[in-house]
DNA sequence: TTCCGTGCAAACAATTTGCAATAGA
DNA sequence: TCTATTGCAAATTGTTTGCACGGAA
């Protein structure tokens, strides 16, 4: 490997134990795509992931990082969450937090809450519902955008 | 007009009037589209929308349905709500709710709680977030499913 | 050796767009 | 009349799938 790691071998290792934990192998396109992932802490979608990856290793294809995203995805190590227009994004589930999304400018803003929690708290109460807190999209407009329209 | 009326004309009128005063043409497709969702009370695909909209005049067009949807959606009077597969699905913005959305079997509930607007005043208060209630997805488990694996 | 995972290309689903004809103001 | 809106079809975008080969277990 020609490349600086940006991220510790263990925490990709980790990873990737999961996945065999669970039947999968440990290829190198996955351990390539976790590890980008890892590197990238913040949300990106399955096209700017594909990027990434391809500056290390050109020939992973798109249609890889789909099936492991989705694999992932159903392991409950990756979110995926759609938004109004463009692609998902998606993003580590390793810690509980929740986003707000501006309509005006698109922004995505990572935040925690107990409030949320305590929301969580009386939905379970009043419905049963089991609200995955991890996985939680509240649009509205941020602070610089207020009252302007959008696109503006 | 040879069909039964499911909606008072007013409610009709009302919403294609808040067109109109925002430089809109108050056309047959949109009179239509705007009269077959206000009957939906609940969530419905544009493509639902548009074989509903079908049943009474065929000649219109999926694309003008999207149009007119999107168009509402700026006068902030029906809202989109992308879901992790399929199409988004759309409802009007008349009454504020939130939607409980079960990752098992796909349900989407209304509810409403007391709790959405201490968080939404929360966010405010901690980062100038203006967050939207009428506009609002929450993921998780729905009583029936419960701790079942998805698709089950 | 077995068969899961891959690259590639093609299919697919949802949505958007270009354009000439039509119809509202 | 003037121009927004429409139907139609084609283009786009994001994602999924079929298949034969290659590599992990």
């Amino acid at each position: 490997m020609a490349y600086d790691r940006l991220v510790p071998v263990s925490l990709v290792d980790d990873l990737v134990e999961r996945l065999r934990a669970h039947g999968l192998r440990a290829t190198t396109p996955r351990r390539i795509i976790v590890e980008t992932l890892l590197e990238q802490a913040d949300h990106l979608t399955a096209e700017d992931l594909t990027v990434l990856v391809n500056v290390r290793a050109p020939h992973v294809n798109k249609a890889t990082v789909y099936r492991t995203l989705e694999a992932l995805e159903a392991l409950g190590e990756v979110y995926r969450m759609p938004r109004d227009q463009g692609p998902a994004q998606w993003h580590l589930a390793d810690h509980a937090h929740q986003h707000l999304v501006c309509s005006g400018c698109g922004d995505v803003q990572e935040v925690s809450s107990k409030d949320v929690v305590r929301l969580a708290r009386a939905l379970r109460a009043a419905y049963g519902f089991e609200a995955d807190l991890r996985h939680m999209a509240i649009s509205g407009r941020c602070q610089r955008c207020g009252g302007r329209p959008i696109g503006s």
